[in-house]
DNA sequence: GACCAGGCACATC
DNA sequence: GATGTGCATGGT
């Protein structure tokens, strides 16, 4: 793997939390209440504006929905209707309605049985379920079910990859794991760094960039 | 009006 | 295995 000169003097990944953290402060996340709420989250949240995601989860919460129960029983069209403002409503109606199918084939419909289970097995079948793919998943187990999985989204790999941390268009299991090799297996510095990361991309690292003021600015980077 | 946002599945080569 | 496409709303 070559990398251009530039990354030879970047810090270690491990040391990239605290100037996030100095800058941002402890993040305490995720946005949701719940274990279900943050499951529901997490789906509604693919590709789609966070203050979209709170206008359907808002819809939810004014139904009463968010419970295992009420998911199983409403109609997924009606669900369609509720998350409509998430984007992507169809799909993402029968993804939850495929979440809570799971649960009740492999969990007996508990959250409680969800939570036990060993993330090494969670996991893998988590990716089995239709409309979950490695990031909702990993958002899944780290946020929702406390396991120490570190979440990587396009936010991730924009900064590592405008920082030379990668050539452009790693894996996602190849940040990952760099990141779980390089950092303590911590579950609050994962659901932390991850946090800051997001923080980080919503203000300074957008498809556009505002480098401006970001707390990674002095750290080399490519242009564009 | 164009572009973008905390993905994923599926088709095709 | 790599690449392309559909899915869709709401903010800038």
């Amino acid at each position: 793997m070559t990398l251009p000169k530039a990354a030879a003097s970047n810090p270690p990944l491990r040391r990239i939390y605290p100037l996030l953290c100095a800058h941002f402060g402890h993040r305490n996340w995720w946005p949701g209440d719940t274990t279900l709420e943050i499951i529901v989250g997490a789906i509604l949240t693919q590709n789609t504006a966070w203050s979209n995601v709170e206008k359907a989860i808002g819809n939810l919460k004014k139904q009463r929905l968010l419970s295992v129960k009420r998911l199983r029983e409403i109609p997924v069209e009606e669900l369609a209707r509720l998350v409509r403002p998430s984007g992507y409503f169809n799909q993402k109606a029968k993804k939850i309605k495929n979440f809570i199918a799971f649960l009740d084939t492999r969990y007996a419909g508990s959250l409680a049985g969800l939570r036990r289970a060993p993330l090494e097995r969670l996991r893998p079948e988590l990716l089995r379920v239709n409309g979950i793919g490695p990031e909702t998943a990993d958002s899944i187990l780290l946020y929702a079910l406390d396991k120490p999985v570190f979440v990587v989204d396009a936010y991730t790999r924009r900064i590592l990859v405008r920082h030379y941390y990668f050539e452009p268009d790693p894996s996602y299991d190849e940040i990952q794991e760099r990141f779980e090799k390089e950092l303590e297996t911590d579950l609050d510095l994962y659901n932390d760094f991850h946090a800051q990361i997001v923080a980080t991309g919503n203000r300074y690292c957008r498809s556009r960039p505002r480098c401006a003021g970001c707390p990674l600015e002095h750290l080399p980077h490519r242009e564009e």
